[in-house]
DNA sequence: TTGAAAGCGCTAACAG
DNA sequence: CTGTTAGCGCTTTCAA
């Protein structure tokens, strides 16, 4: 590979000259700025970046980390967070921690070793490393998708609490009475503030909401399996299901159509996230969609404004979640 | 961020001894190699990438370039090429490029120029840019999934004849004798050599092969839906469908289902990629899985191979697809 | 065994 | 307007 010094060699000018044409930082004569822009085209040159960065203490890197990359809600996140970008000419290095805080100290520890130009981090358990960055280094960090207790983090999230009223107020109107909550981990915030809009609501609307259909589990499809199983097992009655993302959900619809149950018309179901495989699923599954994209770009405008030396005075941007019904819930039903 | 510099001075040392500590490249004195510890530990010092790849022309980086992250076979592709990064301690860079060769020629542009540590292509198109890569540069690089005509490039790809084959026998085992191929796009090679490794396996079997039921598509959902319609429509007769991915085939068992005709009792569907959502899928899909774990840990082996000065005279590594039986087919069907 | 010095490829004062 | 020089943080001869 070429460097500037055969560039220079060949125009018959200073390496200065040639990263002034290639920055155009100032003012070179024409003619110089021609044979410097020959000599580029015959060497076929391009800047070395890992020089360039020493120099300027910066990348055009940016660091994604998250949990695990098989969960469909991350890949939404990962593809437009890799949108942004792109659209900014920045590289995208993903870490996926499988929930394990050595690896994810791991990778912020790589991160800031390449001196990378911002780090989002997709739902960080409060174990995580992020407040030691913040504090140790000027690297531009934005927390995604999970509130964090320290409020000096730039985040965006979800109202989490707004899509458990959203869950709760479709199922009632599609006239369910009977309604189910199957929820991710307890130790994942957003988890309980779902469940709080989801119970506040169902209470707001004299529904009564019995603990025995509140099931805790995991954000995966076997949650959904096996919290049927146990509803069923257990002869629990009910006539609507909550699962609190998308996964959990076709677990739920999957048991019940094995058990040749009907959904939506004997059980409804609805989802959340609105993965791609909502729409594809049969019956479409009603869900509670997250504004995804705008919540990466969002991202991406926080780490632009520090990087710019903005100071952050609002660390926090909330999105609203919004409802998209399909064919696994039905507003059909008479009260 | 402390730099070696730092730690020198702290420990009374040269910065030349700080290195040889760090690498333990040469044999330093004890009392000497303990105090420039304590230094470290005491500036929290940790060695810039930057500045090692730019002394050492060699970065802990390697690229991955795919078409489109919200397909879920290269979801999978990615999911395992980021695990064997991880095994090596790389970080892995993404570079989706929609199927846009300006986007794929920027990605490689950019990985040359910050010397990346090797580069993976999966599904390159023709047009690529590949070719002048490897010979412009000494960067590794390796295709996954999709053979190149020009086999100075080491692949790794998948015996699609025998995918092909084995989804016909497959639907020949289940009964099935009005057999329907769904295909992506005949522009990729891999369709046509599915469909060959298909068509060969019926007539072998005395099974015609009607033109009728052979649909070209993409590797899509849409496809799925659409070509059961048209089928449908025009009272096109079929008991066994082969769905080239399980998109496709998952876009035609909605569609059945849609139209009250069940699967497999009615017609069995099969798959291709064994995708996460095959599994969760209902009635979930049988499949043809390809062994991505392994070709994908193959790739790095190549990249490692090359890194390390081998010189590699056999370019190609074929993997073989094998079958995953689900509820979509049915082989109690009797003849 | 260790330090001094050179240099990876680039940019940014500083002179001229 | 342009060339010289220094230096980003590291590794590696080369001497000592």
């Amino acid at each position: 590979m070429s460097s500037m010094k055969d560039v220079a060699k060949i125009a018959g000018v200073s390496s200065s000259t040639v990263s002034r044409v290639l920055n155009d930082s100032m003012f070179v004569t024409e003619t110089k700025k021609k044979r410097v822009k020959e000599a580029i085209a015959i060497v076929n040159y391009k800047p070395n970046l890992i020089a360039q960065s020493l120099r300027l203490k910066t990348t055009k890197n940016i660091g994604l980390i998250f949990p695990e990359i098989s969960d469909p809600s991350f890949q939404m996140v990962v593809k437009y967070i890799e949108e942004s970008a792109s659209d900014r000419g920045l590289n995208l290095i993903v870490f996926s921690t499988h929930d394990d805080y050595k690896r994810e100290a791991h990778a912020i520890d790589m991160f800031l070793r390449q001196k990378i130009n911002g780090i989002i981090f997709s739902r960080v358990s409060d174990e995580s490393q992020v407040r030691n960055i913040t504090e140790t280094s000027d690297t531009p960090v934005v927390v995604i998708d999970r509130v964090l207790t320290d409020e000096k983090i730039p985040n965006v999230v979800l109202n989490n609490y707004r899509a458990g009223e959203i869950a709760a107020k479709h199922l009632i109107d599609c006239g369910c009475r009977k309604i189910a909550c199957l929820t991710g981990s307890p130790k994942i915030g957003l988890v309980s503030e779902r469940f709080r809009g989801f119970r506040d609501t169902l209470q707001l609307n004299r529904i009564p909401f019995l603990n025995n259909l509140h099931f805790e589990g995991e954000f995966t499809y076997d949650t959904g399996v096996v919290a049927i199983e146990h509803f069923l097992k257990n002869s629990f009655d009910f006539d609507g299901v909550w699962g609190q993302n998308d996964q959990i959900a076709v677990g739920a619809i999957s048991t019940l159509l094995r058990y040749k149950i009907r959904v939506p018309e004997d059980v409804s179901v609805i989802g959340m996230d609105n993965v791609s495989f909502a729409s594809k699923f049969f019956p479409s599954i009603t869900t509670i969609a997250q504004p995804y994209k705008q919540m990466c770009e969002k991202a991406f405008q926080f780490i632009d404004r520090i990087s710019s030396g903005e100071i952050i005075t609002h660390y926090q941007a909330v999105f609203e979640p919004f409802l998209i019904v399909r064919e696994s819930t039905t507003s059909v039903r008479t009260e």
